[in-house]
DNA sequence: GTGAGTATACCGACCGGTCTGTTTACCTGC
DNA sequence: GCAGGTAAACAGACCGGTCGGTATACTCAC
């Protein structure tokens, strides 16, 4: 349950170039910020940045495992929360968001941030991505289906889906009470769909 | 209703700068894009493109006002064939995405995509952006309170961040039917609010 | 003759990435 | 206990290429 930490065996000056770029790939985006910016922030040379990470790609997908990591962690906190009732869980996971999206997301969900910037088919950033959000839809089906709904597939990419238009409505249209909003929706869907 | 066609005043050239620079922008991305790729595809040369255009900033605006454009033709042609009844008329909003995500939308919303790539806040893209989310939503809104809604905003609210969260899932999770899933959901909501 | 276009050269800035060489610190085996 | 090796970091110059944008000069059609 707790964290990975992935970022173990990661030296020093390594572990401060992931926490600069991670702040700076998200807040500026990716094709924006370029590695000189980084090593200056990092307070590390350009070369010890490639002794480390071999390339800016892989240090993309460093970044986006690196945020990845912390939402989950976040949620996680939530979900332990909550309970067992899967209702009361798939309430949790918005009232994460909401807090997520208070303190950690200004700039929206990193993930379709950096989908929409690594148009190249090859950049492994996407296929970090596309495994995020295959989790996240597993979340929600894993849930749906604890509780007993007849569709849990579908429940669970509608569920999903409230989830992500709550994290657009924020960032783009404005809308500030997104998150709860869409739990409200979440959890009137859960009833039509016959779920404890 | 019609396509108010900003585009009548451009010149031959300029018209096939745009239509280029729509596809490019769209597919590769803006930041990815430069103006010297735009110039040739079009057969045109960077002289012309700023002689009718000033900047790529104002390129990009274009660009998006232009594929707005298109989708609101696009689901205004479905709204039309809809009816008056909201219910059959949000029904039509899921179908139109469904259509247009098949035919026109291979790398998710294109608004959302120039978020993401322009982090300037002085950017007037971002803007183009914002207006359309907003419409989005207002449209929703509308058509809930048309509906007889208790809670026309939040529903309106809800029905959005289906919209939004269905081209997310399709795009990067990959859920082929994300558009008839959330038109379904969408359905069942607008029954939970007393909807017409 | 004015507006729309072509062709081409150019600008400074920045991009991702590589290179040579030096310093510091820790580990290990005779 | 000291030599040798190694990993991590430093400093900083350098590479080819692309970026957005500008300048000059010429053609063509209404």
């Amino acid at each position: 349950m707790a964290a990975m930490t992935p970022t173990a065996p990661l030296t020093p000056a390594a572990r401060r170039v992931l926490e600069v770029a991670t702040e700076l790939f998200y807040t500026r985006g990716i094709n924006t910020v370029g590695m000189e910016l980084v090593a200056e922030r990092a307070g590390v040379t350009k070369k010890t940045i490639y002794d480390r990470f071999g390339s800016k790609q892989q240090l993309v997908v460093q970044y986006l495992r690196a945020r990845d990591a912390r939402w989950r962690e976040h949620l996680g906190g939530y979900l332990e929360r909550a309970g067992d009732a899967p209702r009361a869980r798939v309430a949790a996971t918005f009232d994460a968001l909401e807090r997520w999206m208070d303190e950690e997301n200004p700039r929206g969900c990193a993930m379709v941030n950096a989908y929409a910037e690594l148009s190249d088919p090859e950049h492994p950033g996407r296929a970090v991505a596309e495994e995020q959000k295959r989790w996240l839809h597993g979340l929600y089906a894993d849930l749906a289906e604890r509780a007993g709904a007849a569709d849990p597939a579908a429940l669970g990419d509608a569920l999903a889906m409230l989830h992500e238009g709550a994290v657009v409505a924020r960032n783009v249209t404005g809308v500030r009470d997104a998150a709860r909003t869409a739990r409200a929706a979440a959890d009137a869907l859960m009833t039509v769909h016959g779920a404890d």
